[in-house]
RNA sequence: CGCGGGGUGGAGCAGCCCGGUAGCUCGUCAGGCUCAUAACCUGAAGGUCGCUGGUUCAAAUCCAGCCCCCGCAA
């Protein structure tokens, strides 16, 4: 069996990692270029190329795919099957039928739920209760192929989108584990989705993770959970960004109008639209993060208001 | 040489622009009050102001270099 393994972010290195230990090996990994990345904007190689070249694996880091001479050289390794996890590149209609197999996806949600960019971030933001990996065969439209494998996940009260992204990342890796039997014997089934039941996750940007303290509480606990690690909610104090990396929402009935801090001992509470917002773990720019009993020994906070 | 912010008792900060007495909140320790407490009162300990050098009668404060931390860029 010869596989291909394209991807490019940490998400992807649980799936590789185990294929590697699973006694498969891919042949070849594709991945990003490197980019300029962090304090001082070095160019810096992805976490899916290190782990290739920490076991030998040739690495490729096209541009795009779409060039012909890419395409040809990929047909080259006369590869049986190419997995995509989170690659980041769109993989042309010519490429997806090179391997003898087609090339799948390792999709982190319950297919058709949350096609697209950000579905770990936005089932936590909805709500949802459940999610988990799908693994689909890749046809043009994005993340629309039919179904290999599904596995589900609980999402739990108190989950970061770091958390749950780590948890996914290793049961994507299972998932994949499992199917790879039946793609080797051509036993394997496909399920077409549910197009009534697709939703879209759209790409988290950084004006979404603003606080408007008119919400509920319930759902801005779900913007700070959601956007850890990144872009991290926030809110305006005396004219500079607070981030608020960690927070809990008190069913209480807020005695005071949305975005002011309440006058209690040694607690960061913030009124909401409804309901009362506990800050648990804040950073002011340039500071590292704290919690918020630190934060309260410089500032006295009662009585304040956010947002503005 | 990508841009910017920051390093001050154990924690979080003010002081720096306009050099001259080490400040605030919390914590720690001792004592007191209280049925009791994370509450309150009294007292105490604890700081080479990131490092090195320079300017000056005098540097946390001004200047130069270095180290470390944080944000932007997805």
């Amino acid at each position: 069996m010869r596989i291909v393994f394209a991807g490019t972010p940490e998400f992807a290195v649980p799936a590789l990692r185990t294929l590697i230990q699973a006694g498969h090996p891919p042949c070849a990994v594709y991945t990003q270029p490197d980019r300029p990345a962090g304090r001082g904007r070095k160019l810096s190689a992805s976490p899916v190329k290190l782990v290739a070249l920490e076991h030998g694996i040739p690495v490729r880091q096209p541009e795009t795919l779409r060039d012909p001479r890419e395409q040809e050289g990929l047909r080259e390794l006369t590869p049986d099957l190419m997995i995509v996890v989170a690659y980041g590149l769109i993989l042309p209609q010519s490429v997806l039928h090179i391997p003898r197999l087609g090339c799948i996806n390792v999709h982190a949600s319950l297919l058709p739920r949350w096609r697209g960019a950000a579905p770990i971030q936005r089932a936590i933001l909805a709500g949802d209760r459940e999610t988990g990996i799908t693994i689909m065969r890749i046809e043009p439209r994005l993340d629309a192929g039919p179904m290999l494998h599904r596995k589900s996940c609980v999402i739990e009260p108190d989950d970061t989108a770091a958390a749950l992204h780590d948890r996914l990342a290793w049961l994507g890796a299972e998932a994949l584990l499992e199917v790879l039997p039946d793609l080797i014997a051509g036993t394997w089934h496909e399920e077409p989705q549910d197009e009534s039941q697709v939703t879209y996750a759209e790409k988290i940007t950084k004006a979404e993770a603003r606080i408007d303290w008119h919400e509920d509480a319930h759902r801005i606990e779900r913007q700070v959970r959601a956007f850890n690690p990144w872009p991290v909610a926030e809110t305006l104090w005396q004219g500079s960004a607070l981030r608020i990396w960690s927070a809990r929402a008190l069913d209480e009935v807020a005695t005071a109008p949305p975005g002011f801090v309440l006058e209690r001992p040694r607690s960061f509470d913030v009124a909401c639209g409804r309901g009362v917002l506990r800050l648990l773990e804040i950073q002011l720019p340039g500071g590292r993060r704290m919690g918020a009993a630190e934060f309260l020994n410089a500032h006295p906070m009662a009585g304040r208001r956010l947002g503005t």
